[in-house]
RNA sequence: CGGAGCGUGGCGCAGCCCGGUAGCGUACCUGAAUGGGGUUCAGGUGGUCGCGAGUUCAAAUCUCGCCGCUCCGACCA
């Protein structure tokens, strides 16, 4: 294995593989489009998480658990919802092994009565429970969340942002009012937000996604989207309005205080492992990955240097006081006493991304100092080891800041505004990112400039100026105002 | 599903055109020195050459068939 990443700005996709294997957050399995996600990556997971449950949670919602397995015939009960996602289910047929001629073959005789397919996503196993559950005004509002995996058998895919399972939560929320549905979307959105900008460090946008790009049974899509580093949107995460629709099709209804028969209105929202793609695509560098401290696995990781067991000792005894103040304020920490060389060291942990860097060696103890390197910016500084915890949580919060505040650059510098269909091409092709524009509205308007260009709708601004804009396309008065980018 | 490429120790590759019993780098193991930006030297372990047929005295190499994976498109969180 060489031991150099492909450079970001030669081939990115190219970058991204070769960054997630070398550093140790997953593999790929042995099904075409699975993926292994290794100890390292999944501890990212795990801190993701924990941050969104947190959330999820304060905001009044509980976790539950629905089964893997739906039968078929659920998901031909809204006709969107189908049509969306039936071109990409496993399906489940039988139930049995045996041995044949050439090994294993599936039994004929094991064929099931009824073929179960893996959720794609819940809606369907979940709104034929809620049928059972929600019987009156005061069963509302349910407000229920699952972490999962799902199945979605994709044509191509890639580490991360497309694998054939992949883990995510989905929200699955029932209303008595449209407002109270409509408002808990946004809610949702606004946690997705915060997660994404907050702990994840990703700049997003947020706003509604055009017809073409909705949930397969939504109303309306509410979305996150990112810049990557090569320009390309990336949607983070979605909340969705339902409507009545899904409450129509498993027959969910509930009794009102004045004693009325109303459908229930819906909504459900996820976020997947694919948020860990956006952010080894908005921070990392030709080093590695650049993790942001509040999802980092290990933020700060200790390199000694020392020739003989006395300078081990020593280093040790250095360190101790410093440590346990690390792990009794819950800094995530880890010691590489591993026999590599410090240069080793160094380089592995840069491709790790983690965040700061602490160098100590003889010459340190002696002086009482310690070295701190920052991943982000590369700086590296000697500081007294009294005191070096609040330095440590100090540096950390800058980072955090640091990297968001560097994608935040990012994205401004590669969003350009234009009203001239001519120009609009020309960007797209020549310098990508994302173009604010007006667009009609019309379906056919965006088809022709996907057709043209390649770039979609990633999210019509809910701030949106529209009143003296036309279309790019059409010329004809905006409806709304939009971002067009080439996405993922 | 269309296009391209690749399957040879764990990983990355050479060898194939022109058949002769498998090699390089890295990783790994042992030892010694080294250690503040991918450390050096010495010794060593490890391969049904993707699978199946065929041609041949002989196949990683030639022929036919199959399978798998990656990348680029259409589709999608």
């Amino acid at each position: 294995m060489s031991k150099k990443v492909i450079p970001r700005s030669q081939n990115f996709s190219g970058w991204y593989t070769d960054v997630i294997t070398k550093a140790g957050l997953a593999d790929y399995g042995p099904v075409k489009g699975t993926m292994v996600i290794k100890p390292y990556g999944f501890s990212l997971w795990e801190n993701l998480r924990d941050s969104l449950d947190k959330m999820i949670k304060d905001s009044g919602h509980v976790n539950a658990y629905f089964p893997l397995f739906i039968p078929k015939s659920f998901l031909a009960q809204e006709a969107e919802h189908v049509e969306g996602f039936a071109k990409e289910c496993a399906v489940v047929t039988h139930s049995r092994l045996k041995a044949g001629k050439d090994g294993l073959i599936v039994d004929p005789e094991s064929k099931l009565d009824e073929e179960v397919i893996v959720r794609p996503t819940s809606e369907t196993v979940i709104w034929s429970m809620y049928k059972k559950w929600i019987q009156s005004y005061r069963d509302l509002p349910l407000l229920i969340n699952q972490w999962a995996n799902v199945v979605r058998w994709e044509m191509r895919t890639r580490l991360f942002l497309r694998t054939t399972e992949f883990l995510w939560q989905e929200g699955h929320t029932a209303h008595a009012t449209e407002e109270e549905a409509e408002k808990e979307t946004l809610l949702i959105l606004s946690i997705y937000k915060k997660l994404a900008e907050e702990f994840l460090a990703v700049p997003v946008l947020t706003g509604l996604k055009s017809e073409a790009e909705k949930f397969a049974g939504a109303e309306r899509t509410y979305c996150i989207e990112a810049m990557m580093g090569d320009k390309r949107a990336l949607q983070a995460g979605t909340s969705h309005n339902l409507g009545q629709n899904f409450a129509k099709a498993f027959g969910v209804t509930f009794q009102t205080e004045d004693n009325k028969e109303k459908y229930v209105h819906a909504t459900s929202w996820g976020v997947s492992t694919r948020l860990l793609g956006a952010v080894i695509m908005t921070h990392g560098d030709d080093k590695g990955l650049r993790l942001p401290p509040k999802i980092a696995p290990y933020q700060i990781v200790i390199v000694p240097i020392f020739r003989t067991d006395e300078d081990r000792q020593n280093i040790h005894h250095f360190l101790e006081p410093a440590l346990n103040k690390f792990k009794n304020n819950g800094v995530r920490y880890y010691e590489d006493w591993s026999p590599n060389s410090p240069g080793f060291k160094f380089n592995e942990w840069e491709m790790k991304g983690v965040p700061i860097r602490l160098e100590v060696g003889p010459r340190d103890v002696n002086e009482s100092n310690v070295i701190l390197a920052r991943r982000d910016t590369g700086e590296k500084k000697s500081y007294s080891i009294n005191g070096i915890f609040s330095k440590v949580s100090e540096l950390l919060e800058e980072i955090q800041n640091n990297l968001f505040q560097q994608a935040l650059t990012f994205r401004e510098n590669h969003t350009h505004s234009t009203d001239s269909y001519e120009e609009f091409k020309s960007l797209i092709k020549e310098k990508g990112g994302f173009i604010k524009c007006g667009w009609d509205g019309e379906s056919e308007t965006e088809l022709r400039i996907k057709e043209e260009t390649k770039a979609t709708v990633r999210c019509i601004l809910s701030d949106g100026e529209i009143s003296k804009k036309m279309c790019v396309y059409s010329g004809k008065p905006a409806k709304y105002e939009v971002i067009f980018a080439k996405a993922y």
